[in-house]
DNA sequence: ATGCACACGTA
DNA sequence: CGTACGTGTGCATT
């Protein structure tokens, strides 16, 4: 084997000052990861590693600090172009599966050499790469350092004869050479006066530094002689400082390591998303790559039975999938419908869903579930389901792939457990459930180690695999649905579009497709010659805020909006919902995804029961049709108040905003006080409450004062003056935006509460309009993501409460910061109360939480639950 | 059939 | 020139 290490951080800084600002069409400085490409490429293809590693620094080397306090002091800030290009870096590398090694508190340089000596005990041969001389202390006969010289692609090589030559020295001694000569760039001051030249001297004379120190006058030279005995001390300093560690406590998983070159179709996402235009040209296009071309290695021993109705067949699946019994860990994925199974790279079963309700089958399968120390999954929601409805329940899944792959990568989704290979292992995957469930025991394998590296095993561990199986009863459980009420809204909303379609024409003057915003523009703009902006690229601008700023003059545009009020409404919901509903049960059932969201929110689809309306009274009727199964139950909504502010507050420590909270003020109304110097005793204005409110959204949104006025339909410099009087009663808010963005500038991600990321490269992009996105985002993502960790945690406890306990209580939504359960009448205050309990509670913030309670026999009926009033219901 | 733009529902 | 989603429609593209 020949292992590549490579110091990363300075071959990035090289390739950084090497080349000129090269930046993607969007502005993102792209030169340091490009050169770094070219340097990977040129490396691979010139020495032929079988394994590569990437080392990185990672927080201050505080046993370096300690014995000098100024290392590095000195060291300039790094420019901001080159910060936000560690992450691409790192999806170079993810591209290319070079591991990542980093430990908190360690230098890439100690990494490095801790990982040469473990090589080297295994009698294997390491070729270090570095931007730095420093590593030269550790060639030997199996170690060659290589060196940046000049450009990105020219390296020293230096073996232990190429040490000699360079400086007279052996590689031990170098420690003690730049003890003597210091190094500027690290603030080491070594001796004044002597230089590489002395330095070399010295040590060739004496042999090293401590018997230059015991024995001064070994310099042979009085004015020597004296310095030695003046700055000895800060010379063998500056050594102890230069010595790499080669025993830190580090075990990599050289397996991982082993270099592959990357799938044809992966290298060329990657170089087309970087637009590294020379790069891609020497790739052949990616319709010449057949995607499972790249797959041989996921070929292998796969059996897969196709449901029949011959025992023999079924008498065999029972007996391979008893096999796997016992393993260390189960892993199931699913595919085209049919479930795979494996335990061990390269091998796999598969059969359909179906041969699971034949008896021998499922006992098998009963059997390895449960005996199996640890089951795995890539999507443990959808295997929760075809195990179910077979019968086999109670299975304790302690992986994820596609949950953890989300967790790593959150701006994706991976929805397939292809996407994930690609992604994490840069492998196709044959369509067999057996090859996906291959995939998937690899991928938990690599994705562990990733989370791990990221301190977000917890999160993964504690939270989102949790949530899964809630998740899944969610799904199962369904929503009851009372068709009727749907019918009755249907029928009036079909009388009223159909007349106001009729209204609309009498107006127009002809007939025309009023939901093509193309004909409409055509017909209001050029026809009726209403004067209204020309906006999008394809014609008239039609949107709501348009046509309703032309409603009271042109009643034809108030009935369009009417239109298409009562139409979305029907198109959406009230005749969809009533075809989805399961015939069998009369339940409505949507599907949580957990992997969909940058932010760590849930989402919903088919049907998406998340943007049920609730505005307008038309559609807020829609609730009607949601109700708890039978007389016996009632629909309990609890949702939290106000909880991405009261996270503002929990997060920036604003002493103000903590009050408010603390006080349970209304917060807009205390907001508007605080803007408008408001007297307490004089009671707020509504419209000053409604702009306070504004402000408060647009706070956590990371609007600008434009965004502001515009909303607010005020002047700029109005909206400038209430934002300044806004952070001069919350500066540490302002304090807090300002460090969150910076932070994410500095890492490259933002992080919630739970230690959840979201990767932001556009934060250093050179384009405004792309950073300033990147800026709200980053705003936003921190607030919003931390209230889906509450949320979720939440829900985690209160799955696990109810099942705890006796209660008759079922949780069947999440809509974001509110919870839908159907509740047993009888045991409502009781249910209400356990909510309450682990909602309030789900963690403990510097301001309190505050839940609200509604209960209903339907969705539309709920009402606040005071002491009185819900015992009527 | 598939993909995009627009519009609009929710937190 | 305010975040995060999913869905339906029209219309252009395969």
């Amino acid at each position: 084997m020949a292992l590549m290490l490579l110091d990363t951080y300075g071959l990035v800084y090289r390739a950084f000052f090497a080349l000129p600002g090269l930046t993607t069409s969007a502005g993102t400085p792209i030169n340091a990861v490009y050169g770094f490409t070219m340097m990977l490429n040129k490396l691979i293809a010139d020495e032929k590693p079988t394994h590569v590693l990437a080392a990185f620094d990672k927080g201050m080397p505080a046993e370096r600090v300690a014995l000098f306090a100024q290392y590095k002091a000195q060291r300039r800030a790094m420019p901001d172009e080159l910060r936000g290009q560690f992450a691409l870096v790192r999806q170079v590398l993810a591209t290319y599966r070079v591991p990542v090694v980093e430990i908190e508190g360690q230098e890439a340089d100690d990494v490095i050499a801790t990982l040469a000596r473990q090589a080297e005990e295994a009698g294997e041969e390491t070729i270090v790469v570095t931007g730095d001389l420093d590593l030269l202390q550790i060639v030997d006969d199996r170690v060659t350092v290589l060196v940046t010289k000049r450009g990105i692609t020219e390296l020293g090589r230096y073996d232990p004869l190429a040490v000699r030559q360079r400086f007279g020295l052996e590689p031990a001694q170098l420690p003690d050479y730049r003890g003597l000569k210091g190094d500027p760039s690290d603030n080491l001051p070594g001796i004044p006066g002597v230089g590489e030249k002395t330095a070399s001297k010295l040590l060739q004379a004496a042999g090293s530094l401590d018997a230059l120190v015991a024995n001064p006058a070994l310099a042979g030279n009085p004015k020597l002689e004296r310095l030695i005995e003046e700055y000895g001390q800060q010379a063998c300093l500056c050594r102890a400082v230069s010595v790499v560690r080669r025993d830190l406590p580090l075990s990599v998983d050289w397996e991982a390591s082993r270099y592959t070159a990357p799938a044809g179709h992966e290298l060329y996402r990657l170089y087309s998303e970087l637009e590294f235009k020379t790069l891609l040209a020497r790739l052949q296009p990616p319709d010449d790559l057949p995607l499972l071309e790249t797959s041989a290695k996921l070929t292998g021993n796969y059996r897969s039975y196709v449901p029949s109705a011959d025992p023999p067949e079924f008498a065999q699946l029972a007996g391979e999938l008893r096999s796997l019994r016992g393993a260390e860990q189960i892993v199931f994925a699913l595919r085209d419908g049919a479930i795979g199974a494996t335990s061990r790279a390269g091998e796999g079963i598969a059969f359909s869903a179906g041969a699971l309700s034949h008896e021998n089958v499922r006992e098998a399968a009963q059997s390895i579930v449960h005996g199996s120390s640890r089951a795995g999954a890539y999507d443990v929601k959808k295997v929760l389901h075809v195990l179910h409805s077979a019968g086999i329940g109670g299975v304790r899944f302690t992986d994820d792939a596609m949950i953890a792959a989300h967790l790593l990568d959150p701006a994706r989704g991976f929805a397939d457990v292809e996407d994930a290979a690609s992604r994490f292992l840069g492998l196709g995957v044959p369509s067999d459930p057996a090859a996906a469930a291959d995939a998937a025991l690899r991928l938990i394998a690599k994705t562990r180690t990733e989370l791990e590296q990221r301190d977000q095993l917890q999160l993964y561990e504690e939270l989102e695999l949790p949530l899964a199986p809630v998740l899944a009863r969610m799904e199962h459980a369904g929503v009851a649905i009372d068709p009727d009420e749907l019918r009755i809204i249907g029928d009036r909303v079909d009388t009223a579009a159909e007349q106001l379609r009729k209204h609309i024409f009498d107006f127009a003057g002809e007939e025309f497709n009023i939901g093509s915003p193309q004909q409409l523009g055509k017909v209001l703009f050029g026809k009726l010659n209403i004067p209204g902006g020309k906006k999008t690229k394809t014609g008239w601008a039609t949107g709501v805020e348009v046509l309703q700023g032309l409603a009271r003059d042109y009643p034809i545009c108030a009935l369009v909006l009417e239109w298409r009020e009562v139409t979305k409404l029907k198109n959406t919901y009230i005749d969809v919902i009533p075809q989805l509903v399961d015939p069998k049960d009369g339940r409505l059932r949507t599907e949580f995804n957990q992997t969909a969201t940058a932010t760590g929110r849930l989402s919903s689809t088919n049907p998406n029961l998340q943007n049920i309306p609730v505005r307008g009274e038309l559609g807020r009727r829609i609730r009607r049709a949601f109700v708890a199964k039978n007389d016996a139950y009632v629909l309990l909504a609890a949702d939290y108040s106000q909880i991405e502010l009261r996270l503002m507050a929990h997060l920036s420590g604003d002493e103000a905003m903590r009050r408010a909270f603390a006080q349970s003020q209304d917060i807009h109304d205390f907001t508007a006080r605080q803007i408008f110097a408001i007297a307490p005793g004089t009671p707020v204005d509504p419209n000053q409450r409604r702009m306070a409110k504004s402000v408060n959204f647009g706070l956590f949104y990371g609007m600008s004062d434009f965004g502001l006025a515009q909303r607010l339909e005020i002047g700029r410099a109005e909206a400038k003056e209430i934002t300044m009087a806004y952070f001069a009663r919350f500066p540490d808010v302002r304090a807090y935006i300002d460090r969150t963005i910076e932070e994410g500038r500095r890492n490259g991600y933002v992080s919630t509460i739970l230690g959840r990321r979201r990767y932001m490269p556009g934060l250093t992009s050179g384009n405004y309009m792309l950073r300033a996105a990147a800026e709200r985002e980053a705003t936003n993502a921190p607030l919003q993501g931390s209230a889906a960790d509450l949320m979720k945690l939440a829900m985690v406890r209160i799955d696990r409460a109810l099942q705890d306990s006796e209660l008759d209580a079922t949780m069947l939504l999440q809509i974001h910061d509110e919870l839908i359960f159907e509740v047993r009448a009888t045991q409502l205050s009781e249910t209400a109360d356990l909510v309450r309990l682990h909602m309030e509670n789900a963690i403990e913030l510097s301001v309190p939480l505050e839940v609200t309670l509604k209960a209903g026999r339907n969705w539309y009926d709920v009402e606040p639950m005071t002491a009185e009033s819900f015992e009527r219901v």
